[in-house]
DNA sequence: CCATACTTGATGTATATACACGTAATGTAA
DNA sequence: TTACATTACGTGTATATACATCAAGTATGG
């Protein structure tokens, strides 16, 4: 294996580059978080209890792209700062219903202004439109993996 | 905050969108490394290595966009598996350089095909042409952040 | 030469992530 | 109804990730 190749994978490697953008990305919006002591994978969680009140974890895991046993362990999380509730289903005593509390309504409130700023300061980077295309392309490409 | 917000936040946060197409991605280089035992991040490590010997831990991270302290722990894993060698530096003995090993080389070797095979069905889920144009912008979002 | 600042890496702690496996509840077929 | 498969969630374990802090080495100004 010489080096070009090792350049061309370095370059090309899907996994690589997105996660390394991700690494850098989160680390803005936590910064930008941080006075409500939210990181941006808890800020995303909430914002899909709003839009899905009473979800299920099954359900909501799927949604997100992210593992279910990932999903249980990040609402733990959430559930000991007391911004979400889990109740116990009542047909399907298996399932686990997820709801916000106000506390977290309150903190989501306020992070809402902070998540804006760091989405800006990241777009800005590299211009709205140009972010439009990427988001677009994302999803594509996480739609052929599901 | 409505729902109709809360619906736009999800669609174009990026750290959301970039987070969830990560997870996704890189499960499925994991499942195709399986065989080397290797994560596309340890493998990505590899590629670093070969690409720069004996390069310095601090100079790798801010290469890689990740914490230094992220990549010493990193480093260890692969080292207990033998995989590298981390020596201390001449000049500065503060500073860490880190060799890949000869049985590094020979699972690097190995996970080689594995990735390639991972790589083509990733991006062929888009296309060659639709990837290179995220990756360029993918780049340019990195760039203006570090 | 010495005191202080800076650099480099490691540790403590906490979250994020997923796979393998386990348990309990539900559905289904004989 | 009972036996077995399926579904929903949790646990054990391991890696990935980063911030705050620490220890040790190096550079710098006096």
């Amino acid at each position: 294996m010489d080096r070009e190749h090792c350049l061309a994978m370095g370059r090309t490697c899907v996994a690589y580059n997105l996660r390394r953008a991700s690494r850098l990305v989160s680390q803005v919006y936590d910064q930008a978080l941080k006075p409500t002591g939210l990181k941006v994978t808890q800020f995303s969680l909430l914002v899909s209890f709003v839009l899905a009140p009473d979800s299920k974890m099954a359900q909501l895991a799927q949604w997100l792209g992210m593992d279910r046993t990932t999903l249980s362990r990040n609402l733990r999380v959430l559930e000991k700062r007391g911004l979400v509730e889990l109740e116990q289903g009542q047909q399907d005593r298996r399932q686990l219903k997820v709801r916000i509390t106000p506390e977290g309504k309150k903190v989501f409130e306020q992070a809402t202004p902070l998540w804006l700023q760091a989405q800006e300061e990241v777009v800005g980077g590299i211009g709205h439109e140009k972010w439009a295309d990427l988001a677009k392309e994302l999803r594509s490409l996480v739609a052929g993996l599901k």
